[in-house]
DNA sequence: TTGGCTGCCTTTTTT
DNA sequence: AGGCAGCCAA
């Protein structure tokens, strides 16, 4: 009888919890559910992944192993059966004295770690479990990045590895410095052996766990392997003498810790007995390792990715660790979650069309029952100008129909294409925000602050010591930091012990005052850390080093930015206290510096604001926007011209579209650009391949009034600029030539003379487009009152005219009288591409205008700004906004 | 030692 | 195009 009651039992409990989670589908309560032993989870973008990841965390914690099983703690009692059934029926929380029955083998939360790439996505996880179990079950999850992870194993075993508990982290620009320094201890050519190649074999070596002893013992396929496996042995002594740790080793040394030490691997291997890793497709062999040393022999290991989102290969991700992980693990269980909750089906449909033409993959195809949707909006623009203003007429029609800034986004493949778009976007007064690129910790004012509050901190690294010792200059050449250096080497002591005892060091007589005026400025940083609160130490750290005086010199002086920088250092301020009313008590330098050196960009981008986001794809991964812009769609571009000639980064690349498209919710964007300037010269790109391999019938085309006009006119093809290697005839750089490839009217040539001495040509182009002009110029054009003299050649295909040019000089030493007199030289009286919009407007306050974005609005301020006006407009839907006159998409309705 | 100039190089993505 | 490092001159 009771045996009865204890299956009725188990069966209810069933059926309780299952309604505890009621809200997921099939596929993804089963991967809630499957609580032990090795799981694979194949998540599709949109697949509702965190959804699973916080849920299974709660299954857990709040019910354990008990779903599905058959046996209870102590036989049930009708009032058991009873109870659980009316909490069933009336859907209300099981009585208390029922937890004993539900939670069986309930998993305590501090023996869940769950690791995820980025902070954000560690926060976002933190925060939905807050939500979904309570503050103090939901805080006690640790979760956080594998970087951050490591760091906070590390600080605890460092002396075990014979490190500083209070190590530096190094970014990519400290290595490099070090690089730098080892480079001129082993006396290497940096021609020979760039240093970023150096870097980046490193950081491979690194990714796979190859340390400088088998780097060195491994057969070298050539003498550059050799070199720079020396080059590496020497990097990592470095590091350690400086008590420093890079990106890369933060894994690594963990690694190597865990692997030789099984007292500290057991320690956390019972202290972690549920791991979950999130974008598992993103992980290196390293990371694998730490992954498998941390779990414990019960092997309860989660991982949760999407072969198809696999885009960090390039710094040693290894797809294989997916691919491979059954096998690895025997015995997993394999769960795909393919229902899509975050897009239209067009959309979707796009995605897999592009998808579909990769052949590594582990093969699956995502859908949706959402609607259709509008078709994916193709825009072929002229150029980058003309892509960002269809971009901002898109966004002003959303504006109009109610929508928000913040729910558009502008995703690309590189940095670098954001600042077409910024600086439209800027002259026109559209709110956004740009994610990544340079970050506000690595402007140079910010590093120096940082670096000497990490000297304080880990008084051993000397690379920050010397960033910063004549800066502020005070006399403290480079000669004699190489003494210091070298003295520092003989005695087996930092560079800091040095110049402490300056004044007993014959060779440094010369520099002994401003030394000790160093060293005086250290200690009294020392005691400002020791007496003051963190953020007041920062603030003490800019004035007593003579930085905010330096600053502010330069400021009187009419330095531009030098107010800028002043700005960034308050700002810099701000954040150390910010940090600290985060921390409270726990707040210590080292853990703010370790915050800097881990925390990007994108942690910090905060939906909230209304305003458009600029990022690169690969920051947006793992974010979703119901309007997105795939801008520069072309190839060259996207696919990258540097993945073009292996069928691998190609692959990647496709990936990465792939991530692109699917960040999209409502509707899609894509574009390209028929011409565009990159790298300092204009191109011709073809679209790009991965828009040819959608379906045409889930796109939809626009071309570019300007476009269209223009080959209603002359009917040209698809003419592009090609570069081959010049040398004959005395040219000293690449010489440019057009080809036709369907007779179109007319070519330019536009060359100039770089170096300007003599003023010949450096570079030529052709392209065809306009009908045949062409203008040269000297950049630098010192010789012959700064003329270069300059001319477009035809190149090869009948069917262009030969262009040629005006010459003027740009030279700033005397070329000055010659600027501004380039012409355009305009042959056949069609326009020449026209600036956003033309001809120069004024206005007067009172003026009623029509901003293409912000619809009408009234002028209540103008001020004159070089050559053009910053015009202050009260719009009728968002206010004031300030625009420049000439730039901004304005229309003068009346005048009143 | 400092500061200015020239010439050189980079331009894929980032924890 | 633009930034930076290294070189040279003061």
């Amino acid at each position: 009888m009771a045996t009865d009651l204890t299956q009725e039992f188990c069966a209810l409990r069933d059926t309780y919890i299952e309604k505890q989670f009621g809200r997921l589908n099939d596929m993804q309560r089963q991967a809630v559910f499957t609580t032990d032993g090795p799981l694979l989870i194949l998540a599709g973008a949109g697949s509702g992944k965190t959804t699973v990841l916080v849920n299974r965390i709660a299954n857990l914690i709040r019910f354990g192993s008990a779903h599905g099983s058959r046996q209870t703690p102590r036989p049930a009692t009708e009032d058991d059966v009873k109870a659980l059934r009316n909490a069933i029926m009336t859907g209300t929380d099981a009585p208390s004295w029922l937890d004993g029955m539900l939670r069986q083998n309930a998993v305590r939360s501090w023996n869940v770690m769950a690791i995820t790439f980025t902070n954000k996505a560690a926060g976002e996880l933190k925060e939905r479990l807050r939500r979904m179990l309570g503050g103090e079950e939901g805080d006690e999850v640790f979760a956080s990045t594998f970087h951050s992870a490591c760091v906070r194993i590390l600080r605890r075993w460092a002396e075990e590895i014979g490190y500083p508990r209070s190590f530096t982290i190094y970014d990519t620009d400290d290595s490099q410095r070090v690089m730098k320094a080892v480079y001129k201890d082993l006396n290497v050519d940096d021609k020979f052996l760039p240093i970023k190649a150096a870097i980046n074999q490193m950081s491979r070596w690194k990714d796979q766990l190859v340390s400088p002893e088998q780097a060195l013992a491994s057969p070298a396929k050539d003498t550059k392997g050799a070199l720079t496996a020396r080059i590496y042995a020497a990097y990592e002594k470095r590091l350690k003498e400086a008590g420093a740790f890079d990106f890369d080793d933060l894994i690594y040394q963990t690694v190597q810790l865990l692997a030789e030490h099984p007292d500290v691997r057991e320690f956390y291997q019972n202290k972690y007995r549920y791991l979950l890793v999130d974008e598992y497709q993103d992980t290196s062999v390293a990371q694998f390792r730490l992954v498998s040393l941390l779990t414990g022999p019960e092997r309860n290991i989660c991982v949760v990715g999407d072969d198809d989102q696999s885009i960090y290969r390039f710094r040693g991700a290894t797809i294989e660790n997916i691919l491979n992980f059954e096998k690895l693990y025997p015995g997993t269980k394999t769960i795909r979650l393919e229902q899509n909750y975050r897009s239209t089906s067009n959309i979707l449909n796009a995605a897999n069309c592009v998808i579909q033409h990769n052949t590594e993959r582990k093969g699956k195809t995502l859908w949706t029952d959402n609607g259709e949707g509008d078709k994916v909006q193709v825009y072929t623009a002229e150029n980058e100008q003309d892509e960002a203003s269809h971009i901002a007429d898109v966004i002003g029609q959303h504006l109009k129909e109610g929508g928000h800034l913040a729910d558009h986004a502008i995703l690309y493949r590189m940095n670098a294409q954001s600042a077409p778009i910024e600086s439209y976007f800027t002259r026109a007064g559209i709110p956004h925000k740009i994610v990544g690129g340079q970050r506000f910790n690595d402007r140079k004012e910010v590093k120096d602050i940082h670096s000497y509050m990490s000297i304080v901190a880990n008084p051993r690294d000397d690379v920050r010591l010397r960033r910063i010792i004549n800066e502020p200059a005070r006399k403290i050449g480079n000669t004699t930091v190489e003494v210091i250096a070298d003295l520092a080497a003989q005695e087996g002591v930092s560079m800091l012990d040095i110049i402490s005892h300056a004044d007993q060091y014959a060779k440094l007589s010369r520099a002994v005052m401003p030394l000790l005026k160093f060293w005086q400025i250290y200690q009294r940083l020392q005691d400002s850390l020791e007496t003051r609160t963190l953020d007041e130490f920062a603030s003490d750290v800019i004035e007593l080093t003579g930085y905010k005086a330096m600053l502010e010199a330069d400021a009187a002086k009419g330095h531009e930015d030098a107010a800028d920088r002043l700005q960034n250092l308050g700002q810099l301020v701000n954040n150390v206290k910010n940090y600290c009313d985060q921390h409270g008590e726990e707040a210590t330098l080292e853990g703010y510096l370790e915050d800097i050196a881990l925390i990007s960009d994108i942690d910090s981008y905060n939906e909230s604001a209304d305003q458009v986001v600029l990022m690169t794809i690969h920051s947006a991964k793992g974010l979703e926007f119901p309007y997105v812009f795939l801008i520069g769609m072309e190839e060259g571009v996207f696919p990258s011209e540097m993945s073009k000639y292996s069928e691998a980064d190609l692959e990647e690349e496709r990936r990465l579209a792939y991530v692109g498209i699917t960040r999209a919710k409502k509707e899609l964007y894509i574009s390209n650009s028929v011409s565009r300037m990159l790298y300092g010269r204009t191109q011709r790109n073809e679209p790009s391949r991965f828009l040819r391999e959608i379906e045409p019938e889930y796109i939809e085309e626009t071309r570019s009034p300007v476009l269209e006009q223009r080959s209603r006119l002359g009917g040209w093809g698809s003419g592009y600029s090609d570069t081959v290697p010049g040398g004959a005839s005395g040219y000293s750089g690449p010489s440019g030539w057009g080809r036709s490839a369907g007779g179109y009217g007319g070519g330019y040539g536009s060359g100039y003379s770089s170096g300007g001495r003599s003023g010949y040509l450096n570079r030529e182009y052709n392209a065809g487009e306009g009908r045949g002009f062409g203008s040269a110029y000297a950049n630098r054009g010192q010789s012959a009152g700064g003329y270069g003299s300059g001319y477009g050649r035809s190149g090869g295909s009948a069917g262009y005219g030969s262009g040629y040019g005006s010459a003027y000089g740009s030279g700033k030493t005397n070329g000055a009288a010659q600027q501004n007199t380039a012409k355009q030289i305009n042959f056949t009286g069609t326009p020449a591409p026209k600036p956003v919009s033309s001809g120069p407007k004024h206005y007067e306050p009172g003026d009623i205008v029509e901003h293409k974005v912000f619809g009408r609005g009234q002028v209540v301020a103008v001020k004159p700004a070089a050559g053009d006006q910053i015009v202050e407009i009260n719009f009728d839907k968002v206010g004031i906004k300030k625009t420049m006159a000439n730039f901004a998409p304005l229309t003068k309705i009346t005048e009143e």
